[in-house]
DNA sequence: ACGAAAAATGGGAACGTTCCCATTCTCGTG
DNA sequence: CACGAGAATGGGAACGTTCCCATTTTTCGT
């Protein structure tokens, strides 16, 4: 009972004992309201924790309050770096809130997001950061559930109408295009992962296309899953080994397309710049790789900084329409698209 | 109270009431129990949970059992690869096992380590696989307080006997060394970051220097911060720029240095190979880069199971005596030490 | 110096579980 | 046919908080 070694840390009831004081006051103490107490009582309070080792139970806290401190983010590929930089953007704004970040990766499966949309919402997590393909299901089973706020990241779901953080992928498509016919490429190649169930993927798709009849501009698109290579040679030697009259440029969805296109194009033995490059999404490696790879960056942290914001935001408000909030890419031109 | 909508989820009660059954019976139903409970009740139980959408709140199920189901991960850096492929490991195994991670960054600050290591043990996490340089104080803390079981990642701390996993740094400096000789290279330079606070840097350093004397081998070192890249260019082009008998090479003690350094190598206009260039950690991007850049890959996947197993031994045994386990890197030759 | 309002404090009842113990029911067995 | 073992079930007390309210103390204006 006195300074016996514990197995757990004190509980607050052993620290209000122990400073003579009322559960109720050292509840308020590690709560948001000090200043409804006494200065000498927070200071026998702190002293009192001080000495036992208390940490107040965030779990035990939660379940009171409704209050877990927890917000959700379900991300589909952990491994894509432009995910890492979002999440590290949303993760300083949860820290900044006071509240702590739980990741889920689903590895791209639909399983897995279920699972752990199930597993998030059993923690009763304050707000859900989005950024899977696909089963909206799930998650508005999740949201109904708890009345959480949700955000999307770089993805929309049509039948979701739900909050949206991302790039503002028209804006992203025009800057490549005019960036690309100002450096005198007149035939262009997109390539992209399949689009079904990533709206920002049709997004831009959708756009390049219709730039395309606008400027009068050469191209032809290309949708195929990256870990199919065969296909993606197949695909780029139909485009490039064509007779042409104008100089030739691909262009990649996002990193990981501009990743594998990169590996194809150097297998081929084409020259950077010569045969255009270009990507969207920056990457640490892409001012080494030959004479550079032309990018439009991303704006990562800003963007995961955004989707908390609009957590709290909508924690705020629910009932306020949906917003999205688009960002602008950053140009970064290379060799890669200098001929 | 009949078929409303309601704000949150069903309670354990409700489904009880509303089954005809106690809640001791839904309890068991949910947690490991159901082969105490008869077919039919079974049966009544699954039907009124179905109906209500009820998932048992695993934060009030932590308040009683003391079972968070939680596992903490402190990650020095989210940004570095090689951390995300590891973590990716840990939290397959997590799932596998029934818990979930959390995963906390401290940029590499010490501060943030403190402040984030308070909180996972204010989760009451149930194991915690600490990625971090320095202050092992707070992690005994937690683990003092919590008596949870610990394990480090790829860094040993001296004061703390605790079970570590990571790479087998003596074999990996080995194979680098017998490479590098093997191809001609006489010369070496070795970069690592600043070893004071993380062990296997120094393990990698000091094995480094003891192998160069036992073969007699030409080699200098060189510690430094990557974010003093006038320092880094410096160091480089005192030992590139030096007169010599034999060709040289530069080896990168992890992911990021290869990274700073290929740079410089690549704004100097050195040529891969000529110069050989070779690193410990496999990323996205070596074989891309000029010739290809000869790596020592980690099995980092296995790195992370081998941390979650660890975890759960130690849980089932608090009083095993500290074991370390090591992994062998796999040799990845390209272009950049082919002369 | 007298209330009355404001500030400081405390006592319990939740929150949604689990878990220890009863209690009831079902049989096989002597 | 009574008896106890074992299975199936239920009642209540925790777990460590928060929060509503009640109570006590202080501070003032007049």
């Amino acid at each position: 009972m006195t300074a016996t070694t514990r197995r757990g840390s004190a509980t607050l009831l052993e620290v209000a004992r122990d400073a003579g004081v009322s559960k109720t006051s050292v509840s308020r103490y590690f709560g948001d309201e000090r200043s409804r107490l006494s200065t000498a009582m927070q200071q026998r309070i702190a002293a009192s924790a001080e000495r036992l080792g208390y940490r107040p139970n965030r779990i035990a806290r939660g379940l009171k309050g409704g209050q877990s401190g927890l917000i959700g983010m379900l991300v589909a590929d952990i491994r894509n770096p432009f995910s890492v930089a979002v999440m590290h953007g949303v993760e300083q704004a949860c820290r900044a809130h006071g509240f702590s970040l739980m990741v889920c990766n689903t590895d791209n499966d639909a399983d897995q997001a279920r699972e752990h949309l199930a597993l998030l919402a059993s923690y009763r997590v304050e707000g859900l950061v989005l950024n899977v393909a696909g089963h909206p299901g799930e998650a508005l089973a999740a949201l109904a559930e708890r009345n959480a706020p949700l955000v999307l990241l770089d993805r929309a779901l049509d039948d979701l109408a739900a909050d949206m953080v991302g790039l503002d992928n028209d804006q992203a498509i025009d800057a490549a295009l005019d960036h690309l016919r100002r450096q005198g490429y007149g035939e262009l190649l997109y390539v992209s992962e399949p689009p079904e169930r990533a709206s920002s993927r049709q997004q831009r798709l959708e756009r390049f296309r219709e730039r395309l009849d606008a400027d009068g501009l050469q191209g032809e698109t290309c949708c195929l899953a990256l870990d199919d290579a065969p296909a993606l040679e197949r695909a780029i030697a139909g485009f490039l080994d064509r007779p042409s009259h104008a100089p030739k440029a691909v262009l990649c969805a996002n990193g990981n397309v501009t990743l594998a296109v990169t590996r194809v194009l150097q297998a081929r033995g084409d020259t950077l710049g010569t045969t255009g490059l270009m990507g969207i999404d920056e990457l640490d490696w892409c001012g080494m790789v030959g004479p550079g790879i032309t990018t439009l960056a991303q704006p990562t942290e800003a963007i995961g900084r955004a989707a908390m914001d609009s957590l709290l935001e909508r924690q705020a408000d629910a009932r306020r329409p949906p917003r999205q909030v688009r960002f602008s890419p950053t140009l970064i031109p290379r060799g890669s698209t200098r001929r």
